[in-house]
DNA sequence: ATTAATTGTTAAAAAAATGAAAAAAATGGG
DNA sequence: CCCATTTTTTTCATTTTTTTAACAATTAAT
């Protein structure tokens, strides 16, 4: 389940958008207007906006602007709706940190299938388990299944294991893991990655992360 | 050969581009719009998507978002083809999990050289040995499969095979293979090449990599 | 065939990378 | 503020990779 709420100052295009929301298992919340949306984001902390561009009052960009500056919010995911040819907030918006547009008029499998995609990959539906599989991934819930016993992982256990399992097979290298977990602000000991990987492994088995040596880290399924 | 599957709505395009790909020996397929060639693609498993982005019905970008969707595709590579001015597209695209960009009008020679140079990145040139396809480098892997054996070669060895694979028949000099492995700050005596040369031939076969005295190094196929 | 240059082979040393354990520091909740 | 948990650092052991060095074999040219 994803929170997602709505800001768009038109009724029918929030009501067509939450009722296939919904119908696609998501919680969804309104707002009618860039004000109400902000106080309400801040209260359910939703995983994605949609976020319509042309409004009165506030607009779009500056809504996004607002939710970029906003302590614990800025990478919350922000999807524009924009008119087809408002080629401005086509620019201008993706400066303005947006994730993803839409055009109006909004076709509901589109949308649907838009923001599966931006979830996906911004790693919130990884499904690590398909039907053999044992280890599941829940970054709604900061939960992973392990053969049907769940985990609570520590935050940056849980970022790594999220990060490697994302692409079973490839090799993060430990800059890479360093950029993606850390961040390129934060800088860490040399071993602070191994000690994390050891204790992933303590918990998940030793055999679902592999090391390649002088490179980084492969997630690997089964076995 | 590799197989590729152009979408575009315009009939010049399509036959343009299949032209030219298809005098560089590649396998081509056509699809008129995005459904056909998602059906196209399930049938035929191309190992390279060209993808219009501005089409009538499905555009580009949720064509690539259903590629990305449909379970055994995930990895296809999809490169965009997009008109100049359609920023949107080349960044929201990108997002969308296009692998490259070749912008309209499309001139043939830059389009192969960009899908080549693709095709090498993520490995699918080092398709090293047509018939039999007894070796295959995956650089994301950092994996080296013999004969369908998978083999985990160190780092300095697999750079290496890598290098002198992705030109078969090209002979490296000794100094172009420190240069590209091992870089121009590090400096390492005469017999450290002729060492990883050797410990490759004993893993991969004495016949893959022939000595070229005075010169360097080559690559061979078959056998 | 002899020779000089180059490359192959091998084992061992050196360097690099990682694992492990424990302790210190930071964080967060009561 | 204190306690428990999480995160990072430190130190040391272990393993793997890379390099070196000594010598053998090969090659190409004379």
């Amino acid at each position: 389940m994803v929170k997602i709420l709505i800001i768009d100052d038109e009724e029918d295009i929030r009501e067509l958008l939450s009722y296939n929301l919904k119908k696609e298992g998501h919680l969804v919340f309104t707002a009618e207007n860039g004000e109400v949306g902000l106080s309400i984001m801040k209260k359910e902390r939703p995983d994605l906006i949609l976020l319509d561009v042309m409004m009165p009052g506030m607009d779009g960009v500056e809504v996004c602007d607002s939710i970029r500056n906003t302590p614990d919010f800025e990478k919350t995911l922000v999807c524009f709706l924009t008119a087809r040819n408002e080629d401005y907030s086509q620019i201008a918006g993706l400066d303005a940190g947006a994730d993803d547009y839409v055009a109006k008029p909004v076709r509901p499998k589109v949308l649907i299938s838009r923001i599966n995609a931006l979830l996906r990959r911004k790693g919130m539906l990884s499904k690590v388990a398909e039907p053999g599989e044992n280890l599941i991934i829940n970054r709604d819930k900061y939960i992973v299944e392990k053969d049907g016993i769940v985990l609570h992982l520590p935050r940056k256990e849980f970022e790594l294991l999220a990060l490697l399992a994302s692409r079973p097979g490839h090799v993060f290298e430990r800059d890479v893991i360093l950029e993606k977990v850390w961040g390129t602000e934060i800088v860490v000991g040399d071993r602070t990655i191994d000690v994390h990987i050891r204790k992933l492994r303590e918990k998940i088995g030793d055999d679902a992360i592999k090391t390649v040596k002088g490179i980084g880290y492969r997630f690997v399924l089964h076995n």
